[in-house]
DNA sequence: GTCTATATAATGATAGAC
DNA sequence: GTCTATCATTATATAGAC
């Protein structure tokens, strides 16, 4: 099972003997592998040949599999994704994202691929639990006003989680059968319902 | 890892040298098994023990653990939990659910939680696709009349397997700190949205 | 009908050479 | 700085005894 870091995307071979770079290899090996199978379903030598290099060098870089997880996850959660956009045009936004197409590199989508696909395995949910907590629901919570945004923001990530998983991990038939464009507007709405500050 | 069948439910010890008994104790423990610790975080063995026998009995009553997990999979669904109800009460009926103490028995949560902590397993993603969608989908969207019935399941199912995976898999501090009755509201309202055949 | 013992393969991690 | 070789553990699955 090779990991494709996708060498095509710009620096090419030469990164042997040094230490910086070969550690920035495997870590963006390491983000495609675990987005795509998650943390029980790929291995070191796998991320470590995706980065052209041997598994050895993961723990001698990283120092095992779980604080090259922890890193993995950190770095994904720490580039602001959703929050860089106010609450009016959000709903809108992460509704056309999630219904459109899967072509594209949209880093929103990776991020909640990579939680959906590790949090069966109990250390890694605890590393991503204090990193989506740190990273996502505080400053979500600071850009939706009004009563109950502990619970409106829970909704939020959850709809969200939730849609991903049905779509893009499980491959429902029922997301399958749907047509994209009334989905994005069913979506859109559930979005504002939350978003909105109406009291219920 | 014990785990831990219950032997307080019912029929004690005396099971041995049944071939029936054998097989129910054994689709019981990986009933369990698989709910709490997913396909991938549970061996053969940890099931067996469960059932308390050996895990060679495993083998010789379904063939292999996959095949067990597919019958798992098909006993779980097979039991009509959320489409006993009518459409004007299951938003309040699911919300409630959800929303409330795991503590008592709720077959409902149980079944998602299966599929929410195994989805990362291919194999296993596609064994829980197929049983979902012959057990849910289809009855779900005959339950559901008006416009965009497919869409409007598809996001119903989405949005219980992602609070569940914010509540329960990921435990969530956006969970954490919510308000359960605020939440029940919320959610509510949600469902409402999906299962009233209001166009869009 | 169920067991002990084992085959085979894969995993994460480490020792030591260059 | 990176490699080859290996250790220790665990997994599923099977062979053969009783």
């Amino acid at each position: 099972m090779d990991v494709d870091t996708g060498n095509v995307t710009g620096e090419a071979a030469p990164r042997r003997r040094n230490a910086a770079s070969t550690r920035e290899a495997i870590l963006r090996s390491a983000k495609i592998a675990f987005t795509r199978y998650g943390y029980d379903g790929i291995g070191v030598r796998e991320i470590a040949q995706g980065a052209g290099v041997t598994a050895m060098l993961v723990n001698r870089y990283f120092g095992s599999k779980e604080l090259l997880f922890a890193e993995t996850v950190e770095s994904v959660f720490a580039e602001p994704t959703l929050l860089t956009n106010d609450a009016a045009t959000l709903s809108r936004f992460v509704a056309a994202t999630l219904a459109g197409d899967e072509s594209d590199e949209n880093d929103h989508v990776d991020g909640f691929l990579l939680m959906l696909r590790s949090v069966s395995n109990p250390r890694a949910a605890d590393i991503l639990r204090d990193s989506i907590e740190r990273h996502f629901e505080q400053q979500l919570a600071a850009l939706l006003p009004g009563p109950d945004s502990h619970e409106r923001v829970a909704l939020f990530l959850s709809l969200i989680a939730g849609f991903q998983l049905m779509h893009n991990v499980l491959d429902s038939a029922a997301m399958t059968r749907a047509d994209p464009a009334a989905l994005a507007r069913r979506l859109g709405v559930l979005f504002q319902q939350l978003l909105d500050p109406a009291p219920a």
